[in-house]
DNA sequence: TTGTACGCGTTATCAG
DNA sequence: CTGATAACGCGTACAA
């Protein structure tokens, strides 16, 4: 406990060497005060060039480093923080938005703070009450699950909040999504088209907020062909390759397997190839339609087409709205909750 | 489910100020000091547990929490905050990396503060800056290129500093490394001793710090078994697809192309396998030895071989060095340097 | 143009 | 066991 180091107890200010420097011996040693100090930190408006210069000095001799943590709490000053809480870095859809995100903050000298919640409600909210203590200046958050307490209280607080990926009821705030419905529609209009009735479904088709839309548009495409869902066709599994493999090697073995398959995200598409591969299912002996492009889709040995959309944009365009919110005034910063929906493409085979 | 409760029913202060609650207001609703709320909410040691109770109803109530900015300006306290350099999310590997950091530290409550340097030294320098303004506890730094001013400083301001992937001459600090020459060197042995003496290489030879490991890996399993190397299959090409992709159709353009293909790194391989599969390379008409795992390696149409190891690990390492250095009296804080070589595994086909 | 006084939210110290 | 006091590093308000 008491491991203090090697130090004198009162020392006003005088000599403090090991330490890091703070303002006061930037002034000492430019000869000015404190406040001069600052003032030229901060610009250097209305300070005398000369002493400018003898500031600057000062500071790249002591690499004298502002603390923004001290700067921070005073009122009205910002932290520069963004709070990030994605699911799983892991999946390269939410590096994307984490990458997305930095580029769109970055440029107002923000920075990160990251934490994967891990699709677990009350993890999230841990590093929601934890990000809010630290006094980030906004959250991007990729919800997990229903409305969490923590986000309701995040919201009240009046810290800025953007949820990326996933909508929530009763949470009126600025929403960025990927338009999975449209997505879902398309790439499955694509396998009726080609004359495709059996369609297997390997995904979440409810709970998820994505998979349930993935899985409405995936419906509609089937209504409004007049083809009937067969409900063995539907494997609503979890989001993870595991689940999804299982799910596959099951439509496999029914008596009537289908003659195509639909994948509704990335982490369900590896599931479904490792499936495909393993039962030794021949290229021409599935169609397959992936929401979520991912890298070497184009070495898949089926007939592919892919779902793409710009996860990077996702996260871009949250940062963006965060800043706005952040940069507009205190009118701008109370305005009604915008929703944005990016549109996705379909790469056909 | 409908919670339409986001509204003050229950948190009069909301009402009167939308300013967060401090620790002023704990104290006067419970009725006690500040100083006694404090002591409650680091423990609660020598409190009357009424006292106790009060304070924590009165924290619940308002829902405050404790301002970790303000706190962490005192002498000798802990921001609770790692800051995690990394040179691109966007690549799986380092995505492991900053996921590993995460689980290492997240356990005692630290937070990571991350930023991706984009391989781009004067990035990272800034990045380091900004981290050391807001006095993290400690940095773990994926180094790019050689040895910044800024990590000299920061380690010179008594920041611990772990560097992880990559090592740095002149800079005694914890470092965490994946074995690259090892497991390079077992790759290349595996198409030596297949009979392959035209082995392509594909990735960076010198410059970058993993990079040239793996190609000394490469060269001394040549050695080894007597192979020279004909300069024309060494292709040191940037870590990107597109490069490597170049480099490759370069090989299959010798007159003497190769038989086998090293791929240096993920990044790498994408770019290996596309052109491959651009210039429609049959699967017998090329062995490949990959470094770096990847999703789907196994969905490959050509007989690969992978080095594979634990990114996650090395992260996990990293961010246990540095709680070890944060942990530790003073005495350990300022121990000599370690350095953890972790190993690879070869996949074989 | 420059400096002084004060307060931001928290905690170590020390007196009671 | 509890509370008053004084910092921590910085920036606003005001004074000079």
């Amino acid at each position: 406990m008491g491991s203090m180091d090697a130090d004198d107890s009162s020392t006003p200010s005088a000599v403090r060497r090991s330490a890091v420097p703070t303002i006061m011996d930037v002034a000492e040693r430019a000869g000015v005060s404190a406040m001069t100090v600052s003032r030229v930190l901060n610009g250097g408006k209305n300070v005398r060039p000369a002493k400018i210069e003898r500031v600057m000095e000062a500071v790249a001799e002591l690499g004298y480093r502002r603390n923004e943590n001290a700067r921070s709490i005073r009122p009205g000053q910002r932290v520069g923080l963004i709070g990030v809480i994605i699911t799983n870095v892991l999946n390269p859809y939410y590096a994307e938005v984490q990458f997305g995100v930095e580029e769109a903050v970055s440029g107002s000298g923000a920075r990160l703070l990251v934490g994967n919640s891990g699709e677990d409600a009350r993890r999230e909210r841990a590093l929601v009450d934890d990000f809010i203590g630290r006094h980030v200046d906004g959250l991007v958050v990729v919800p997990s699950g229903s409305a969490t307490a923590g986000l309701h209280k995040a919201a009240a607080a009046g810290i800025p909040l953007v949820l990326a990926s996933r909508r929530l009821d009763g949470l009126q705030v600025d929403t960025v999504l990927i338009d999975d419905v449209a997505g879902a529609y398309e790439g499955t209009r694509e396998l009726l088209a080609e004359g495709h009735t059996r369609i297997g479904y390997i995904g979440a088709t409810f709970g998820l907020f994505t998979g349930s839309r993935r899985f409405e548009g995936f419906r509609r495409a089937h209504d409004e062909e007049d083809v009937s869902l067969d409900p063995a066709l539907i494997r609503s599994t979890p989001s993870d390759p595991e689940a999804a493999r299982r799910g596959t090697l099951g439509l496999l073995r029914l008596d009537e397997p289908p003659t195509a398959i639909f994948s509704a995200n990335n982490r369900s598409t590896v599931g479904v190839l490792r499936a495909l591969m393993e039962a030794g299912v021949p290229p021409e002996g599935m169609r397959l339609v992936a929401f979520d492009d991912f890298e070497l889709s184009n070495m898949v040995p089926y007939p592919l087409s892919v779902v793409d959309h710009d996860a990077r944009e996702l996260g871009r365009t949250a940062g963006r709205m965060l800043m706005d919110r952040l940069s507009g005034g205190a009118e701008d910063a109370h305005g009604p909750a915008r929703l944005v929906e990016l549109p996705t493409r379909l790469i056909s085979v």
